[in-house]
DNA sequence: TCAATTACTACACGGCGTTCAGTAACAGCA
DNA sequence: TGCTGTTACTGAACGCCGTGTAGTAATTGA
C-alpha cells in the first residue's frame, strides 16, 4: 500500500533516471549533469539530492539498471537457442552482446569505461548483482561446454583459492559440479568478447576495418574451438 | 639553431605535459585541469592557451606521447626474443602490453577509454601514427606466424576492399607479401590482449579474480595456438 | 633606441556538483 | 476542523571548471 507520497516520490526518481538515460544517449556519458535534469523537470538542481544523495549515487543506479537489462538480453539470446546446441548458444551470446554494445554505445562506456570523472564502483549493490547476473550466463555457457572444453586445456591447477572466497561460494551454488579452472575460462571467455567489442565502442577499429562485426563473428567461431564445442567436435 | 625564446616555449610546452602526466596519474584522467596546471605552473589558465589552443589539444599531445611509449615498450619487448621463436614474441609482446597497463592504468584508459568528457579523438595525428606503430607491432607478429597460421583459419574470402583503402595501402608498404586475412587475424590478436586488460583495469577482474595475470597468461597460450606457434605446432 | 612581437595577467561568462537556510505544501492526529 | 511535524522544494552561495578578451610587461630584432 504505497502512499501517495511515495507514488510521487517513486515516480519522480524514475523520471531522474530516465531523463538522464536521454541526456546520455543523446551527449555521451558527461552529459548527465543534475542541473540539465533538474532543468528538464522545472526544478532546481538541489531539489535532486532528496533522491540521490550525490550524482555519483544516481549514475550507480543507472548503471545497474543497464546492466540489469544487458544480463537480460544476454539470458534472453541464450534462451532463444536449445539447450543442445552450446555452440549455438554462445554464438547467440556473444552476438546479443556486441548488438547490444553496437546499438547503445554510451550506455556500454558507463559499464565498463569510466563512468564519469572521478567515479570510483561502490562495493556492493545492484550494480555488481547485475554484473554477476551477466557473468553467471557465461560461466553456464562454459559450464555447458565443460566436458568438451576440460579435454584441450593446458593450463590446469586452479583451485577455488585462487579466487574471491565470497566469488567462490556463489559459484559453487550456482554450479556446484564446475571445477575451478571452469571459473577461470569462464573468465576468459567474457575478456573475449569484451575486447573487440570494447577496441569498437571506442572507435578503434573503424574506420580501418569496414565490417567490425565480420571480425568478431569470426573471433567467436574461434571461440567455439577452444570450448571445443564446434559441430565437428561434439561430433568425434 | 632555437633561439631562446623557442627554446623556453618548447621547454614550457614540455612542462605542461609533464605536470598533466603527473595529474593525471595522482588523480586520474579527470584531474587534468588547465587551472590545476597553471596553479603548478605559477600561471594564470589563460596563459596556457598560448601552447594549445584547447584542452582537447593537450590531451591528445598526451594521448600521442603515452601511445607512442606504449608502441616502443611493444617493439622493445619484441625485439628482446628471438626472431625464430614467434610464440616467445608474442608472450612477450602481449606481457609486455598488460605489465604497462596494469602499472599505468590511467595511462590506459585515457588510450583506450574515454579520455575525458566530451573529448573526441582528431582524425589524423601524432596519436593515429603512435596507434599504427603499436597494431603493426602486432601485425609483424602475426605475419611471423602467418604460414602456420593461414592453414587453421575457417573463415577466408577477406578482401582489401574490406579495410580503409588509405589503411590497406599502409599495411601493404610495410608487410608487402602479407594477405588481407592476415590483417584481419592482427586485429583479433588485438581484440584479444585488450579484452582482459581492459576488464582488470576497470576493476571488473579484482577482487573476484586473485590474480588476473595468470588468466592472461593462459589466453596468451590459447592465442598461440590460433595463431599455430606453439613448440608443437612449428615441431610439425 | 624604438617598434613589434610575444607571454602573460586580470577579469568575466556560463557551466558544473554540492550545501544550506528558508518556505510552502502535505500528512496524520486532536 | 485546526494544529503539528514531515516532506519537497527554492534560491542563493561556494568553489571548481574551460574558455574568451582586453590590457600590460617583457623580450626581440633592426
Amino acid at each position: 500500500m504505497p502512499s501517495r507520497r511515495e507514488r510521487l516520490r517513486a515516480e519522480a526518481s524514475q523520471e531522474i533516471k530516465a531523463i538522464a538515460l536521454r541526456l546520455m544517449t543523446e551527449g555521451g556519458p558527461s552529459a548527465i549533469s543534475l542541473r540539465a535534469i533538474a532543468r528538464e523537470m522545472g526544478m532546481t538542481a538541489g531539489a535532486l539530492y532528496g533522491y540521490y544523495a550525490t550524482r555519483d549515487d544516481l549514475v550507480n543506479a543507472l548503471i545497474a539498471e543497464i546492466y540489469s537489462a544487458l544480463a537480460g538480453k544476454e539470458e534472453a539470446a541464450r534462451d532463444a537457442v536449445p539447450e543442445d546446441d552450446p555452440e549455438g548458444r554462445v554464438l547467440a551470446v556473444g552476438e546479443a552482446f556486441r548488438d547490444w554494445a553496437v546499438s547503445r554505445p554510451e550506455e556500454f562506456q558507463l559499464i565498463y569505461g569510466d563512468p564519469l570523472p572521478g567515479y570510483q564502483a561502490p562495493e556492493g549493490g545492484a550494480a555488481a548483482d547485475a554484473e554477476h547476473r551477466a557473468c553467471a550466463v557465461l560461466t553456464g555457457l562454459v559450464a555447458d561446454a565443460w566436458p568438451h572444453a576440460s579435454k584441450r586445456l593446458s593450463d590446469d591447477g586452479y583451485d577455488w583459492a585462487d579466487f574471491d572466497p565470497g566469488f567462490a561460494a556463489v559459484i559453487r551454488g550456482e554450479f556446484p559440479d564446475l571445477p575451478p579452472a571452469a571459473v577461470a575460462l569462464a573468465m576468459r571467455v567474457w575478456g573475449r568478447m569484451h575486447g573487440l567489442v570494447a577496441l569498437e565502442v571506442y572507435g578503434h577499429l573503424r574506420p580501418q576495418v569496414l565490417d567490425p562485426g565480420r571480425l568478431y563473428r569470426a573471433e567467436l567461431l574461434d571461440l567455439t574451438k577452444t570450448l571445443g564445442i564446434t559441430p565437428a567436435d561434439r561430433a568425434r
